[in-house]
DNA sequence: GTAGGGTTAG
């Protein structure tokens, strides 16, 4: 792309202006650049959204193809705002968008979690009397599926497939994969027999859906039986079969027979992607081989297997467990230099492993530097720091971190207290683990069995039986009364 | 001469 955008540069400066084509040529370009994932997505949107300008203040007219190109890449990193912009701004200029366009924006929002917003965009095509497609309902159909709503998901998969005379497969497939990413194995494998009593031709997205359904399951002969199923359809496993085996063999620990299935990949042709190369990067870190996986991940760009956020974190998880904390932090700054944004898993494994295999004050500093930052974290990276000083008895810290955590809006749950107060508790902080419990109770989370379990075992070691009795009477107040007889017996036994 | 959308794996 480079080049290209050179050799444009050079057109302009010979006096040749590049017209709609070229534009068209280059757009392309970024697109491919785009679906080929990894650092450089992001910069493309830009190069792209920076192309479109160049053509309007040129006075092109740009097609609605160009359009859904750009709106497809911004719903790719869910900048849906700017891509309702742009939706407007070609109703502006006369450009009706169509179904396709449509089907772009609502895939988009229901890949993002967004279902709701996109119902509205679905109706209001509706309304403009713009028929919706398989395209457009598999996207609806996955939306609800990902929101784990698998019963709302079968009543409107059904519907489509009723109402229908023609079935779409990939219908199928989307449906079969709400219920395996449930667990659910035995609806997938129905589902998949209602389709082949439908005459209904599978792809090999439905095997490696069945086949990833059984790994989860832990049902690996099973798994590996899909395989001549496939065959017996006239169907070639693809990278997607081989890296979803090669995964679960992993998971079990069985690194050889991973690699062997590595070795039959490549020797069928079948090219591994990055994630393939992840899941052996996984195997060897599995086996401490260290210096092995980082030798891969150096032979993965050569390769141009650009490697991404997941195989990075794989890496540096493991070296933070070997405590070469030196060596991990190393890898994020070539994730910097390679343009490769660190994710915020990156930073929950680095602030894990400074606060279990390294300095405590090391973690304190890197959360403090990313903040200012305005890097964005998750809840994980506030609880990892707040654990490690309840751990470690430093409490005034962990209160100020737990209140930059409630203080940045992510939303506490029961166990995140029960994390500091079970703690707190191990360590008889007693006051500490009643000050949490007391926010928890004004947070408007009732506690539950467990957590007082803790909490009146460890006032009971310590003799403490006036907040015994406070701590029975706010149980009271919850309905954890189960277990009330025990404890006077308890009482009257400390009272002897 | 150019040109848009769905499902699966880490």
């Amino acid at each position: 792309m480079e080049e290209a955008l050179e050799f444009k540069n050079d057109m302009e400066k010979h006096g040749v202006e590049p017209d709609i084509v070229t534009y068209n040529i280059l757009a392309k370009g970024f697109h491919l650049l785009g679906l080929m994932g990894g650092a450089w997505k992001t910069g493309n949107i830009e190069e792209g959204l920076k192309l479109r300008e160049e053509m309007l203040s040129r006075g092109f007219q740009l097609s609605i193809i160009s359009y859904s190109v750009l709106l497809s890449c911004l719903c790719k990193s869910a900048r849906f705002e700017e891509a309702l912009i742009l939706l407007y701004e070609m109703e502006a200029l006369g450009l009706k968008p169509d179904v396709i366009t449509y089907s772009i924006l609502i895939h988009g929002l229901c890949k993002k979690g967004e279902v709701h917003r996109a119902i509205l965009l679905y109706e209001e095509m509706c309304l403009r009397r713009i028929c919706p497609n398989y395209f457009t309902h598999g996207a609806i159909l996955l939306g609800i599926c990902e929101k784990g709503n698998i019963s709302e998901a079968r009543k409107y998969f059904d519907n489509l497939i009723t109402s229908d005379l023609v079935e779409d497969i990939v219908l199928y497939n989307i449906m079969m994969g709400g219920y395996v990413k449930l667990g659910n194995i035995a609806e997938a494998v129905q589902l998949y027999q209602k389709l082949t009593e439908k005459k209904i031709t599978p792809s090999i997205v439905t095997f490696n859906t069945l086949i990833h359904g059984f790994c989860k399951s832990n049902k690996l002969e099973e798994a590996w039986r899909l395989l001549d199923t496939i065959k017996l359809h006239g169907l070639v496993p693809s990278v997607v079969t081989y890296t979803t085996l090669m995964n679960a063999y992993c998971e079990v620990g069985n690194i050889d027979g991973m690699l062997e299935l590595l070795r039959e990949m490549e020797a069928k042709a079948v090219m591994p992607t990055h994630v393939t190369y992840t899941v052996v990067i996984k195997g060897l870190c599995k086996q401490w081989k260290l210096q092995e996986s980082i030798k891969l991940l150096e032979d993965m760009r050569a390769k141009g297997r650009t490697p991404d956020q997941i195989t990075y974190n794989t890496i540096i998880q493991c070296l933070c467990k070997a405590r070469d904390l030196s060596k991990a932090f190393q890898l994020h700054d070539e994730m910097l230099l390679h343009n490769l944004e660190p994710s915020p898993i990156t930073y929950n494994v680095l602030i894990n492993g400074l606060c279990v295999y390294g300095d405590l004050k090391d973690a304190d500093k890197l959360l403090l530097s990313l903040e200012d930052q305005k890097v964005s974290l998750t809840k994980v990276a506030y609880t990892t720091i707040v654990k490690a000083h309840c751990a470690k008895g430093d409490v005034s810290r962990a209160i100020i971190f737990f209140h930059q955590m409630v203080e940045k809006g992510f939303k506490i749950s029961i166990r995140d207290y029960s994390a500091v107060i079970n703690r707190l508790c191990k360590r008889c902080l007693i006051n500490e683990a009643k000050y949490f419990f007391c926010m928890m109770l004004s947070d408007g989370i009732s506690p539950d069995q467990e957590i007082c379990e803790v909490m009146l075992n460890s006032f009971h070691q310590q003799g403490d039986l006036y907040s015994v009795f406070e701590l029975l009477a706010e149980m009271i107040k919850c309905g954890l009364l189960c277990d009330l007889s025990m404890r006077n017996d308890d009482f009257h036994a400390s009272h002897q």
